[in-house]
DNA sequence: CCACCGAGTCAACAGGTGTAGACTGAATCG
DNA sequence: CGATTCAGTCTACACCTGTTGACTCGGTGG
């Protein structure tokens, strides 16, 4: 006697999770094009109508997978302000998140992932650009956001020989210097230090 | 009478152009997947056939558009080798070349453009590395490779809204200081300068 | 001038895609 | 206990993909 018929709801449940782990997974590994229903449905060891019924598209499923998390607002002086924006990208380099990769994964050829990137680093951006008041605000976050966005790729999705497998602090550290003098550098280059 | 039979060379060499350029153009507005030989053909105002009988395959088309181009060695003390990189950013942030925007939109999803930006980024950094005593070489060239794909990426394929119309130079008035930094950093962070 | 070659066109194939719908059987509920 | 709901399965559709081969027809070389 098998006493203990899972129930109903029960099921559902753990076969939306596992639709969903399998989805975050070959997203973020393939990218949305080369994800296929099909295949997600064989990871999840499931059936490709079922993961319609329950997500309703292949896009309303990736949309419930790649969500970009916007950290809390930044605020304070512009070395503060660095050092925010430094530690976020420690929280990044540190926490591998494969939602955030699969929407990175797919920017370039999913118009829906490049949405969800874009805003996701320029509300960053327009918070950062309001502690600072020089003209070139906008140049200034919007460069420090590419260089996390080009960290974060060069150590996942690239895999480059030296950031791949650096302890994240080491990364944190030698970027330091480098989104101090981005956020307070002088406009005119480092010709002329005032500190 | 049409007196002027344009010569078959000729015919051809012209029709293998306009596939190439309608090929460059797509694959770098829409990456690997999304274009298609029939979107190539029809842009390129010839048939699907003859683009296979030109090219072969739809692979070794992409292989002759997406080439990263590499530059001539660097070399010297880290100072001037940090310069060079920058002033090979600044190119990069110049020319707009539509072949390496084909094989950096594509390098998530197309093994074969993956391997390119890669290889291409590996080279620039060995050299580089080599000029730098420290044990830690790797970790920082690789990491200015990621800072250089990054202002790419935000500059033209994100568009991000600093980066997308700011004159070059500007920007690498602001990363000049970074990748100096980078370069000869004390490797324990900026708290100790010795400068 | 005529046979040939090759640029260009067309239709079709085999495979893979997202998606829809009918069906089955067991958990659920009155 | 009987009726019903619903998770799970299977089949099929319509479409799009890269790629192939046969066909046309005008420039070309003998």
């Amino acid at each position: 006697m098998p006493a203990a018929p899972v129930p109903r709801a029960e099921q559902r449940r753990r076969t939306q999770d596992r639709i969903l782990a399998a989805a975050r997974k070959l997203f973020a590994e393939n990218g949305y094009d080369r994800t296929t229903i099909r295949a997600v449905a064989a990871a999840a060891k499931t059936d490709p109508g079922l993961v319609m019924r329950y997500f309703e598209s292949k896009e309303k499923l990736f949309a419930r997978i790649a969500v970009v998390d916007r950290h809390e607002p930044v605020d304070g002086t512009p070395e503060q302000v660095a050092e925010l924006l430094l530690a976020s990208l420690g929280e990044k380099v540190t926490a591998e998140p494969a939602a955030a990769l699969a929407a990175i994964r797919s920017m370039f050829t999913h118009p829906e992932a490049a949405k969800e990137v874009r805003e996701a680093m320029l509300a960053e951006q327009r918070q950062a650009a309001g502690t600072m008041p020089v003209p070139d605000a906008d140049l200034r976050t919007g460069l420090i956001g590419a260089l996390t966005l080009g960290t974060v790729i060069g150590r996942y999705l690239l895999g480059l020989d030296g950031l791949r497998d650096a302890p994240p602090e080491q990364i944190t550290a030698l970027l330091r210097e480098s989104f101090h003098s981005i956020v307070h550098g002088d406009p005119d280059g480092p010709s002329a230090r005032s500190e």
